[in-house]
DNA sequence: ACCGCACGGGG
DNA sequence: GGGTACGTGCGGT
């Protein structure tokens, strides 16, 4: 029998693997595994024959840093108990690895594998690979009160709606809709953290279980120590927020990542956003409303993972991760994954990794310096050129053999890190180094290919391999990491420094103006502002001759406008700018007043000022400020558009400190109304005198008569829209006509 | 200026 | 599979 590999979990010693048949039946194959660890061969073999649970062992000989060196495979049921009980007289290694990953790691199974189980002897071996048709399910949930009320759910058949006051009815139903369709693939937008969640309580709470799995098991909650995950059995639960969120943020435009956002950007498709509040009037006075929003909330989630699933396979075909993991996990997670799958490929002994106080100790040390930043000449520019540097610490660490093993060793040459004692062999090439080598040949080669013959399959797999180069680097410097090095993290920025001040100052030599660089990007036009193509493109030529090793600099585009904002004193270097290309199109990166507490007017008022500002409106757009305000001025704004939603994370009496939402929370007590862990409030700033937290109100009570002037002109419109106007020359003065002035703050 | 706390997505 | 996010902005002192 053959079947693709989706999906897999373990219970004792035996690994369950889920796939699909060539029919596109569900299989679930169980394969036995006895777990094991090493420990260095220092004579004491009879000392670990003798160890209570030790089932058996094994020599083998495997490299451990420079050299090959012979090792003790110990068999036992737990390595990191026994681990533990040994650990004063023997090295041991690969104690840390969980067995469901480490089981597909030595059989060098890959997710979409397809694989075959022989009849006779159940040997389970690898035959190819596979883009299998997957049966897809998107679901949605509506909360009213703290209740489930109404679900969605979406296949390529179409999308339909439930609902019900009885809220045991909408969860019996749901679990009737999941297992009639059967899907291979469950997809959510935040269900590991909301849906799903919200589903367990509440079957809790009417003491229902909810068996979604293949194998008639419930939802499981994988833990970790700041997040969770929903697991369903035989089934691949993808949450696309955390893979958005982990993964895909930085190819997004959109600083946002809600579903409507990240629809419309990825498909072009959008939705209507309600407030909680018009969300409840619509569950009392138009359910039809509600389910429409419902199902196309589910349909967005559908056309979503119809859009990202092949790129999540992708990312797990090359990482060796199961959709499931990789979908949830951070660059970092992602590349160490890899090159565990390298290791023992490669036969090395997998880094295990460290423990508490080891990371502690590791937290403790001082900030590893980050990337050069040169402040931005701030204001709008025209005909701008961006260079930056291709797979930048990637190249660094290549160029000049970055890796543990290389730093600091007698060898007869070497590379000496810029400002910094450490240096790395040049004579034998490190395992690091090695691995990002073929990572970056491998992308190479498969552009190549894709100028020849573009294919959206060879564009993901080129995107999973930029993402597994860029994360060496985060993996140096991160104290969770199996190859974290403090000397080569800190190495690499200081190449990364040197090389970008470097071409900023060849820049300036070439007749550039350098407004704006930061780690590998670098923003210049010429002194008067004209055209700027040709001179770029020499530029860029003569510095790529003089780069060392594989480092290269890019041209990233030219730019018809730019506007920057410098940094606050202090503040950390960060991204502030926004680009108006050639074709008209708009990047803002940083600039946004994008958190929650800002209101919807406040934040529609600053995206149409970027806007007017980046098309050279500047007074359009200053105009616009000034009619907001007086607009404010005269109570003319509807107070939905002043409305700011907040959630409490505790209940108020836990607040430690009087703020907006301990103040509001414990109003709403003390009128009789629930304010719980998790409750939303909608609220409005009332005009008076005192701090805000003991003016906020309901949204419901609140009338143009009564919501505060000068907060909302200060606090919300003029902040938001002098993020982007101040670097311009603008001040609050500029937006207060008289009248107005006894608003000014002194 | 500093400090403590909360935010993100979902409803 | 976690004993640990993370970078940042707000309000209060």
């Amino acid at each position: 029998m053959r079947f693709t590999l989706l999906d897999a979990d373990r219970n004792g010693n035996v690994t369950r693997l889920f796939g699909i048949d060539e029919k596109g039946a569900p299989v679930t194959v169980t394969d036995n595994y006895q777990p094991y660890f090493y420990v260095l061969d220092e004579g004491n073999e009879t000392r670990l024959s003798k160890v209570q649970d030790v089932k058996r062992l094994e020599k083998e000989s495997l490299t451990l840093g420079m050299e090959k060196k012979n090792f003790i495979k110990v068999f036992c049921d737990s390595p990191i108990e026994i681990r533990d009980r040994i650990k004063h007289f023997a090295k041991c290694f690969e104690y840390s690895i969980g067995v469901r990953r480490k089981y597909l790691i030595d059989r060098g199974f890959y997710p979409l594998d397809v694989l075959e189980i022989s009849e006779q002897s159940h040997r389970i071996t690898r035959i190819g690979e596979a883009s299998p048709k997957l049966k897809m399910l998107a679901l949605d949930i509506e909360v009213i009160n703290g209740k489930i009320v109404m679900f969605s759910v979406a296949t390529k058949d179409g999308a339909k709606a439930f609902s019900s006051d009885n809220e045991r009815d909408v969860l019996l139903k749901l679990k009737e809709f999941v297992r009639k369709e059967d899907p291979d693939i469950v997809a959510t937008y935040n269900g590991d953290l909301f849906d799903f969640d919200m589903i367990r309580k509440r079957c809790e709470f009417h003491m229902l279980n909810i068996a979604l799995g293949r194998d008639g098991s419930p939802v499981y909650f994988g833990k970790s120590a700041w997040t969770s995950s929903a697991r369903i059995a035989g089934r691949v639960h993808i949450d696309l927020y955390a893979f958005v969120s982990r993964l895909m943020f930085q190819q997004l435009q959109s600083e946002v990542l809600t579903l409507g956002e990240v629809a419309k950007e990825l498909i072009g498709k959008t939705k209507e956003k309600h407030s909680l509040e018009k969300l409840e009037t619509m569950w009392k006075s138009d359910r039809k409303a509600m389910e429409k929003y419902c199902i196309n909330d589910s349909r967005l989630t559908l056309a979503l993972c119809e859009n990202l699933i092949t790129q999540i396979f992708a990312l797990s075909r090359v990482s060796g991760q199961l959709p499931f993991d990789c979908s949830r996990m951070t660059f970092g997670a992602l590349s160490e994954w890899y090159l565990m799958r390298k290791c023992r490929e490669t036969k090395r002994i997998i880094p295990d990794s460290p423990h508490f106080h080891e990371v502690e100790k590791r937290r403790a040390k001082e900030r590893i310096k980050g990337g050069y930043v040169k402040e931005p000449v701030k204001g709008l520019h025209s005909n701008l050129a961006v260079f930056d540097f291709r797979s930048l610490y990637p190249s660094v660490i290549v160029s000049f053999n970055i890796s543990p093993e290389t730093l600091n060793i007698e060898c007869k040459s070497h590379h000496q890190v810029p400002d910094y004692p450490h240096r790395f062999c040049r004579d034998r090439e490190g395992f690091v180094p090695q691995m990002l080598k073929e990572i970056l040949e491998r992308r190479a080669a498969i552009k190549k290919r894709m100028k020849k013959s573009y294919s959206r399959e060879l564009n993901e797999e080129q995107f999973a391999l930029k993402i597994l180069a860029n994360a060496t680097y985060g993996m140096f410097a991160n104290p969770n990491a199996r190859w974290y090095s403090y000397e080569c993290a800190e190495s690499s920025t200081a190449y990364g420094r040197h090389y970008i001040q470097k071409s900023i100052e060849d820049a300036e030599k070439y007749g550039f103006v350098a407004l704006y660089g930061d780690t590998d990007s670098l923003f210049v036009k010429l002194p008067d502002e004209t055209p700027i193509k040709k001179r770029a493109l020499m530029f860029l030529k003569k510095i790529n001759s003089e780069l060392p090793g594989i480092m290269e600099l890019d041209l990233q585009g030219f730019y018809r406008k730019g506007l920057f904002v410098p940094q606050k004193k202090g503040d950390a270097a960060k991204k502030r700018y926004a680009l108006l290309d050639e074709k008209g199109s708009v990047t803002v990166r940083g600039l946004e007043a994008v958190r929650r507490d800002w209101c919807p007017f406040a934040k529609k008022l600053q995206r149409e000022v970027l806007r007017l500002v980046l098309l050279g409106k500047e007074k359009h757009a200053a105009e616009t400020v000034r009619r907001a305000v007086a607009k404010l001025v005269k109570r003319d704004v509807p107070v939905e558009a002043l409305t700011v939603d907040t959630q409490l994370s505790r209940s108020p009496e836990d607040y430690k400190t009087k703020n907006l939402r301990s103040v509001l929370g414990s109003k709403m007590w003390r009128e009789g109304m629930k304010a719980e862990e998790g409750a939303i409030l909608s609220y409005v700033i009332r005009s008076g005198s005192g701090p805000i937290s003991d003016r906020a109100d309901f949204s419901h009570r609140v009338t143009k008569q009564d919501y505060d002037v000068d907060y909302y002109v200060h606090k919300q419109v003029l902040a938001a829209a002098l993020r982007i106007l101040a670097p311009l020359g603008y001040t609050e003065e500029d937006f207060l006509a008289k009248g107005l002035k006894k608003f000014a703050k002194k």
